[in-house]
RNA sequence: CGAGUAGGCCGGAUGGUCGCGGGCGCAGUGCUGAAAAGCCGCGCACGAGGAAAGUCCGGGCUCCAUAGGGCAAAGGUGCCGGGUAAUCCCCGGUGAAGGCGACUUCAAGGAUAGUGCAACAGAAAUAAACCGCCAUACCCAUAGAAAGGAGCAAUCCUGAAGGGUAAGGUAAGGAUGGAAAGGCGAGGUAAGAGCUCACCGGCCCCACGGCGACGUGGGGUGCUCUGUAAACCCCACCUGGAGCAACACCGUGACAAGGAACAUAAAGGGCGGCCCGUCCGUUCCUUAGAGGUGGCUGGAGCCUUGUAGCAAUACAAGGCCUAGACAGAUGAUCAUUCAAGACAGAACCCGGCUUACAGGUCUACUCUAUAU
């Protein structure tokens, strides 16, 4: 598998949050703007709210690593930005999963079918 | 064994599978490219901390200012000596305070340069006679009186020599206070008072020891001297400003702002689906600098040994290369194990300080008890 695409421009993201589609759970919002690049770029934003660095980093590594798993059974050519909201307790990795699976699910994202 | 003091070290471990970051190597054609090279692929080792934190000090580095120097302002530092690139840091001392002790703590110059402040309490707060004590003069009293206490009063009670007034003396005593006119004892006196004396303390001088802070000893001086300088201030010394988003280079002409011309209302679109509402036109010019590369990690570097030094540290020899990102790399899962994992994530780099921290471990020393 290759690299996972990333945005990385601040306007890339304005231009997803201002334009873009969203859905929101507990932990997560996710956002989805289509683009004509032929491929899912991903963005991961967690402000300071969440915490400090240590859990802000530990947040980050749970969705990206997330996002790793699903990558393959995502379809169509999106921009994803995916904002972590704050929570009380730390979440874990299976109830980051769980959620991000409902949410990209929701958005006609994510490919029932291709199961792995 | 128990209680304690000081300092150092560690900060879960091992293995499997999948994954991430930069580096090195390989293949050289699957893609881009004229090439260099890049992407992709494979392999290899490496990949957060003792505080990476707070950003409180000190430097390196960069740009700006500056001939050199001085003065003033502003800010900082403040016992002595040493260390260092430098410091408000560190080491070794001195003094004071605390502890039986190991040891700990200290923003530790100047209060006769001047100014300010000292609430409350207390008789009185930088200077003092409110009470008390005392001799003198006058008056009352010297026997159930005067004065004192109880009672509206008559009167009763206590009890045996004193009491009141005046103008004086006196800082020994007085439920205050952070601080009360050096402390304590003796002499002295009407009562007292450094008034006199011994000891302690203060101040001044001398000698000796020490680079010095200072210490020890001797002599002199009765000594009128409150605290506060993290109050102003005085004295001595130090300091140009801004910071890696610094700065240098390559560069597209994005987004945005202003102006001019055309159009000014329809369609369409965004604001999660609907309604309402609201926003969005095109061209040219000017101002504007998107993005990328370097800076970016080999350094006051780390480890070991030796020499000098009480030490901080310096020097020498040998060995080592140990994160370098730019939406920002350490994660997921399984197994085993133990003491069941705290505080916490590099962002130009160092030296310090401060703050947070589960637990483990080592060294030196002190005290007490027991035993020998």
């Amino acid at each position: 598998m290759s690299k996972l695409p990333v945005l990385t421009k601040n306007r890339e993201f304005q231009r997803v949050y201002s334009k873009g589609k969203y859905s929101a759970s507990a932990l997560l919002v996710v956002y989805v703007l289509p683009n004509n690049l032929n491929l899912i770029r991903v963005g991961i934003t967690v402000s300071k709210k969440i915490g400090k660095s240590v859990d802000r980093n530990r947040m980050k590594r749970l969705i990206r690593e997330n996002i790793r798993l699903l990558y393959g059974r995502l379809v169509g050519s999106y921009d994803l930005v995916i904002v972590a909201r704050k929570a009380d307790e730390p979440a874990s990795f299976d109830t980051v999963g769980k959620e991000l699976r409902y949410l990209l699910y929701k958005l006609e994202l994510l490919d029932k079918d291709k199961q792995k």
